[in-house]
DNA sequence: AACCCACCCAACCGCGAGGAG
DNA sequence: ACTCCTCGCGGTTGGGTGGGT
């Protein structure tokens, strides 16, 4: 038995959206919000349409602070470094470019970066990207190498039936806040300590603050000293192991204050950015990978596994 | 000018997850 | 515990476009 259709099918308009339709949308959601189902949305939206496509229409097109055209050099690098590490997983690469969506980072993934790499891969002479690559990008290179001698190159990195990527290292999923990408100011990052130098060529950002050098260069990693560990409250201690995350460091009153909304039953230490910086500089250890976001606030959290 | 081809990207499809009843 | 429903995700498709011949 098949599965039943979201939507009648024979009633529903397909393809390119007119600008009359985008209107129609765009004005209902901006005046009554998606009403938290998007499957009835056209309808009373007065629209021909699928829920499923307004809501990819709106998501990907319409939404405001949508960011169209070139990516550039540092969002090349941070789709680069999160595919070596976390492979085909757009949506939480798109969480960490603001503007961007997961179905852009998708297609500039296999229209264009894809063939950058396997460039550089051949003239590496000519690559515009950190000439001090980690390591992880290396098997990159070499899965993008593989897909593109591959029979059929387009299905060759996904492919359920024989994945030619492993993560290579277990990866923390941003918590819902994070996803709220329009407010934060810059990109997220996630790299392993070796990678210090392709590190701090991509992280011209708040990062710099938390750093002891002056050169912009960070060394310095949150380590596994249990002084610095603290309890995420409520279902936020299984959801860290879940995700292989060791902690959270939150800091700023927002941010911790929606940790709280979000169903935390202990309170969050909400430890002031000085005393994150504090931490990090003051780490012996290196043996960790770090997830650094902040908003524009200055407020944010720093995720450790 | 006409045709071919490769490329790009918006949109569709089907599946899994998770919440509600 | 189970079913149903919706959402969100990743993979794929196909129409439009531009460059080459």
């Amino acid at each position: 038995m098949g599965r039943a259709p979201c939507c009648d099918k024979a009633n529903v308009k397909k393809g390119p959206w007119s600008p009359e339709e985008d209107t129609k949308l765009k004005d209902y959601i901006e005046k009554h919000g998606t009403g938290g189902n998007w499957i009835s949305l056209p309808q009373r939206a007065g629209l021909k349409r699928c829920g499923k496509s307004c809501r990819l229409r709106w998501l990907n097109y319409l939404r405001p602070n949508i960011k169209h055209g070139d990516f550039s050099d540092d969002e090349d690098r941070i789709i680069c470094s999160l595919y070596a590490n976390i492979g085909s997983r757009w949506s939480i690469i798109a969480a960490q470019l603001p503007g961007r969506t997961d179905n852009d980072i998708k297609n500039y993934w296999n229209t264009k970066l894809k063939k950058k790499l396997m460039g550089m891969m051949i003239h590496p002479s000519q690559a515009k990207l950190p000439h001090q690559l980690p390591a992880s990008f290396s098997s990159l290179l070499h899965q993008v190498s593989s897909s593109l001698s591959s029979p059929s190159p387009s299905t060759a990195i996904s492919s359920s039936s024989a994945p030619s990527y492993t993560p290579a290292r277990s990866f923390a999923e941003p918590v819902p806040f994070s996803s709220n990408n329009n407010s934060f100011t810059t990109a997220a990052s996630i790299f392993s300590p070796q990678d210090s130098s392709f590190l701090a060529a991509i992280q011209n950002y708040q990062m710099k603050d938390s750093c002891s050098s002056s050169d912009g260069s960070c060394n310095n990693h949150i380590s596994h000293d249990k002084d610095l560990e603290y309890e995420y409250g409520g279902g936020g201690a299984s959801a860290t192991e879940q995700m292989g995350l060791q902690n959270y460091f939150y800091y700023g009153v927002e941010e911790s204050q929606k940790l709280l909304d979000g169903g935390g039953e202990n309170p969050i230490i909400d430890y002031g950015l000085e005393e994150i910086k504090q931490l990090i500089s003051s780490s012996s250890s290196c043996s960790n990978n770090f997830l650094f976001e902040e908003n524009k606030t200055s407020e944010g959290r720093i995720m450790y596994y």
